[in-house]
RNA sequence: GGGAGUUUAGCUCAGUUGGUUUAGAGCAUCUGCCUUACAAGCAGAGGGUCGGCGGUUCGACCCCGUCAACUCCCACCA
C-alpha cells in the first residue's frame, strides 16, 4: 500500500497483512539506518481512505530487509505497535468493536467520508477485502501476493484470535517479589525442596524475570471480581458489596462535605472473574478453609503441607504461585517437598493431548494389562522430572510380574498341606538371623540321599541368606522413597522378588516332588511372602493386598500394615549367596556348552580353600546343578571338564565326551581379560599420585582388586596346564 | 529471539555428591529346555571405545569449555 507524503513529494510503501486495520494507523516505522527512508523520518504521510496526515518515525525494532521496511503503527490492533506506540507517544485508535466488526465510533475526529461511515458493522474480514477493492480503486495498491503467516486461533472454535484494547486488573509482581522474597529464596535454599532439582533453574529464571500478572479474565464462570463502580467510574475495591458501599459513601462525603443519601449511589459490578490460577494459588491453604475460616484446627494441624505431586509443565502457572500465596498470607512455605512427575509423551515424542488424541486410554489399558499393570507399567519408566516416552512393553512387563506373583503363590500354596511339623523348629515369626551355619560335613554320596537331605535342617543357609538379602532391600528401598527416586525402589523390588525370591530362594527351598516341606521353611517362606507384598504394595497395591490375604487368615488389611523397623544385613552372609549364585551359574554355562542335557547327573569336584564356606551350602548346589556327588580335592581330577569361577576350580564328570578345545578357548579368554583387567589396576597403583591422594578405603580396594585378579590368574593358568 | 533440558546396548530408559572389579534393566536377538509354580516361563549367551572434540584431575559416563543433533517452556515479524 502507498502512503502518500503530505508534500507531495511521492510516496511510501508498506506491505501488511492486515489492510482492515489501516484507518487505525498512527504512524510509519522505519529503521533509523535505513538510508532509503533516512530524509523521510519526521515527515508525514497520508493514510489511505480516511486522509489523516500521520508522521513518519524511526525506531531499532523495524528490522530493514524484513517486507518494505516500512511498518504501519496501529497501537489498537497489535501487541508489538501497541509497544511502539506507548514508546512514541502515539495515539490508538480502535477501530474494530467487541464482535471484530468496523466501528467508527473513534474516527469522528477524522471527519469520516461516506464511505467510511459505510464500513460499520462490517465484520473485520469482509472489511479486509472491502477496503483492498477501495484502496485498489484509488490506485495506491503496489502489488498483491500471497503470503503465507503464523496467526493464532481460539482452541475451542479455531477462530482467529484479533488483538484489542482492554481495561485489565494485574499485580505489580515486583512489587510482590519485594514484599516476599522468600518465594524465590525458599526454593533456592532448599527450605522447599524440588525433585529433581535441576528444576530450580527455570523457577529461577522465571521468578527473576516476572512480569506483571494479568489476574482478570472474561469468562461466565470463576470468581467475579470484587471491585465495583460508581455513576463516576470511581472504583472500590472491598470483601463484600457492603464495604464497597461504605467506601464510596465516605468518598462522596469527603466531596461534597455532606452525608450522601444511600440512594444516591448506584455501584455495579466488575463482570470479570479472576484468573482460575489466582483462586488455585490458595489450595494449600484454603483445602483447609485457611482463607476463609482462618485459624481453625485443620489449617493450623495441616499447613505447612508435605508434598506436592505434579508436572513441571505448570511450575510457573501453579507452583510458584502457591508458594507466592504461602508467603504473602501465612508468612510461611505451603509444603515442603515439591515432586514432579515425567511428562507421558508418545512415541513420537509429543506431548499427550486432547486435540492431537494421542493420549492412551487409561481404561482402555487397564481392562488389556490390569490396575496394577498398568500402574507398574508407568511407575518403572518414570524416574522424578524425567520425560517418558510411552511404550507399552512395559505394561506387558508389569502384567507378566502379575503372573509371576500369582504362580510364586501358587507354589508356596501347594506346600501348605505338605508341612512336616515333626521337627520342633518352628519359627515364631520374629527376626532372627543368628542362624549358624552348620559346619557338619555333609557328603552327599548316593543317589537316594538326595531327598532326604532336601528336607533335613539343612535350609538354613538359604533362610538366612534370603532374610538378609530382604533386609539389604529394605534399606535401600527406604532410603530411595525418601529420595523419590520411585522407580529405581520399583526396580530393585522387581529384581528382588523375580530374581532373588523366585529363582533363587523359592528353588533353593522348593522340596521334590510330592515331599514334605520343613515347618520352618514353610513358615519363613510365608512370612517373607508377606513382607515382600508389603514393600509392593504402594505400586502394585491390588494383587498385593490379594496375596496378603490368601497367604494367610489375617484380620487386618495390608494398605494399613505398619511398616516395622528393619535390622541390618549381614554383609559377609549377601557374599557367600553371591558367590553361590557365581558357581551354580557358571557350573550351567558349563553343562550348557557341553551339552550336558538338563537331566544328566553330573559329579562335582571342588578344590577349594574354603571347604567349610561350600559345605555349609551344597545341598543347594547339589539341587540346583543336578549333581550326584560333591566331593572336596586337593589337586585336579583326571578326565573332567574343569572351570574355574572365583577363586576356586571345579571339575565336572559326566557321561559327555570331553572337548577340551573348547574349554580351553574359554578359559584363555577369561585368562586375557583378567590380564588385562590386572593391568590397569597395577598402572593405578604403580602411580605414585593415586597412592599419595586416594582415599585408604579407596587404595585398599584397589589392592583387594589386584590379589584377586592375581589368584584368579592363578587358577586359570593351572587349569590351562592341566588340559 | 530468550531460557531450560536431553544425547549410554537394535528399541525404551536407569546410573544417588568423580574411585564397588573395563557400565545396568526391560523389550528384542541367539542357544538349549513342555524340569509337576510359571512357555506371558526356565537355564544360559551375545551386544555399548557412555554424541564429537578439548580441558581439569592421580583417576571422568559423572565436573568445565566447545561443536552437533533433538525436545520442551516463554515471547513472536509487519
Amino acid at each position: 500500500v502507498q502512503y502518500k507524503m503530505v508534500d507531495g513529494s511521492g510516496s511510501i510503501t508498506v506491505a501488511t497483512t492486515r489492510p482492515e486495520t489501516i484507518l487505525g494507523d498512527v504512524a510509519i516505522c522505519v529503521n533509523p539506518t535505513d538510508e532509503r527512508y533516512s530524509q523521510l523520518v519526521g515527515k508525514e504521510v497520508i493514510v489511505p481512505i480516511i486522509n489523516r496526515k500521520i508522521p513518519i518515525i524511526a525506531d531499532d525494532y523495524v528490522t530493514a530487509d524484513f517486507g518494505t521496511g516500512a511498518l504501519k503503527i496501529t497501537p489498537a490492533h497489535d501487541k508489538n505497535d501497541n509497544m511502539l506506540g506507548l514508546k512514541h507517544k502515539l495515539k490508538a485508535i480502535d477501530t474494530l468493536d467487541a464482535t471484530g466488526k468496523f466501528t467508527a465510533v473513534e474516527l469522528m475526529d477524522d471527519n469520516p467520508s461516506a464511505l467510511v461511515l459505510s464500513y460499520n458493522g462490517v465484520d473485520r474480514f469482509a472489511l479486509r477485502k472491502k477496503i483492498v477493492e477501495d484502496i485498489s480503486a484509488i490506485g495506491l495498491i503496489e502489488k498483491i501476493e500471497d503470503y503465507k503467516g503464523q496467526v493464532g486461533t481460539s482452541e475451542r472454535t479455531g477462530a482467529v484470535i484479533e488483538s484489542r484494547l482492554s481495561m485489565q486488573w494485574f499485580i505489580d509482581m515486583q512489587k510482590f517479589m519485594d514484599k516476599n522474597p522468600e518465594a524465590l529464596e525458599s526454593v533456592m535454599n532448599d527450605t522447599i525442596q524440588f525433585y529433581p532439582a535441576k528444576l530450580k533453574n527455570t523457577y529461577s529464571h522465571w521468578l527473576s524475570n516476572i512480569k506483571d500478572w494479568c489476574i482478570s479474565r472474561q469468562l461466565w464462570w470463576g470468581q467475579q471480581i470484587p471491585a465495583w463502580y460508581d455513576a463516576e467510574g470511581n472504583v472500590f475495591v472491598a470483601a463484600t458489596e457492603e464495604e464497597a458501599m461504605q467506601k464510596a459513601e465516605s468518598l462522596k462525603q469527603k466531596a461534597q462535605g455532606f452525608q450522601p443519601s444511600a440512594l444516591s449511589i448506584k455501584l455495579t459490578r466488575d463482570e470479570d472473574v479472576l484468573d482460575t490460577w489466582f483462586s488455585s494459588w490458595l489450595w494449600p491453604m484454603e483445602v483447609f478453609k485457611g482463607i476463609s475460616n482462618p485459624g481453625n484446627t485443620d489449617i493450623n494441624y495441616y499447613y505447612p503441607t508435605t508434598t506436592l505431586v505434579t508436572g513441571q509443565d505448570i511450575i510457573f502457572f501453579w507452583v510458584a504461585r502457591m508458594i507466592m500465596a504461602g508467603y504473602e498470607y501465612k508468612q510461611l512455605p505451603p509444603f515442603k517437598d515439591v515432586y514432579f512427575t515425567g511428562m507421558v509423551r508418545d512415541k513420537q515424542g509429543r506431548k499427550m493431548s486432547k486435540q492431537l488424541g494421542n493420549s492412551p486410554d487409561l481404561l482402555g489399558l487397564i481392562d488389556q494389562y490390569g490396575a496394577d499393570a498398568t500402574r507398574f507399567g508407568i511407575m518403572i519408566a518414570s524416574p522424578a522430572g524425567n520425560d517418558l516416552l510411552f511404550d507399552e512393553s512395559s505394561l506387558e512387563q508389569g502384567r507378566n510380574f502379575n503372573n509371576k506373583l500369582w504362580n510364586a503363590l501358587k507354589l508356596v500354596k501347594m506346600w501348605e498341606g505338605r508341612v512336616d511339623d515333626s521337627t520342633e523348629t518352628a519359627f515364631n515369626g520374629h527376626l532372627s538371623t543368628n542362624n549358624k551355619i552348620d559346619d557338619s560335613n555333609k557328603m552327599i554320596d548316593d543317589s537316594n540321599a538326595a531327598a532326604v537331605i532336601y528336607h533335613l535342617s539343612t535350609h538354613n543357609f538359604a533362610l538366612d541368606w534370603f532374610q538378609n538379602r530382604l533386609q539389604q532391600v529394605q534399606e535401600e528401598v527406604d532410603s530411595l522413597m525418601k529420595q523419590f527416586r520411585l522407580s529405581e525402589a520399583l526396580k530393585i523390588i522387581y529384581s528382588l522378588i523375580w530374581d532373588d525370591f523366585c529363582s533363587w530362594y523359592l528353588e533353593w527351598v522348593k522340596p521334590g516332588f510330592e515331599q514334605p516341606i520343613e515347618k520352618v521353611v514353610y513358615e519363613k517362606t510365608i512370612y517373607y511372602f508377606t513382607e515382600l507384598m508389603q514393600i509392593l504394595h504402594p505400586f502394585m497395591p491390588f494383587v498385593t493386598e490379594e496375596i496378603y490375604h490368601l497367604l494367610q487368615d489375617r484380620t487386618d488389611d495390608l494398605c494399613i500394615r505398619e511398616n516395622k523397623a528393619f535390622a541390618k544385613a549381614d554383609a559377609a552372609i549377601l557374599l557367600q549367596g553371591n558367590l553361590l549364585k557365581d558357581v551354580i551359574t557358571g557350573i550351567r554355562d558349563v553343562r550348557n556348552k557341553n551339552q550336558i542335557k538338563p537331566k544328566e547327573q553330573i559329579q562335582l569336584y571342588i578344590q577349594t580353600e574354603a571347604t567349610a564356606t561350600y559345605q555349609s551350602i551344597d545341598n543347594i548346589l547339589a539341587k540346583q546343578l543336578n549333581a550326584k556327588t560333591i566331593v572336596f580335592v586337593a589337586d585336579k581330577v583326571a578326565n573332567t571338564i574343569s572351570a574355574v569361577i572365583g577363586n576356586d576350580k571345579f571339575y565336572i564328570e559326566s557321561e559327555q565326551p570331553i572337548n577340551t578345545g573348547s574349554q580351553k578357548e574359554d578359559l584363555l579368554k577369561d585368562l586375557q581379560h583378567q590380564q588385562g583387567f590386572l593391568a590397569s589396576v597395577e598402572k593405578k597403583l604403580s602411580n605414585e599420585k593415586f597412592v599419595n591422594n586416594a582415599k585408604p578405603e579407596v587404595l585398599a580396594l584397589e589392592q583387594k582388586k589386584k590379589s584377586d585378579a592375581l589368584s584368579r590368574i592363578q587358577a586359570i593358568e593351572e587349569s590351562l596346564a592341566g588340559l
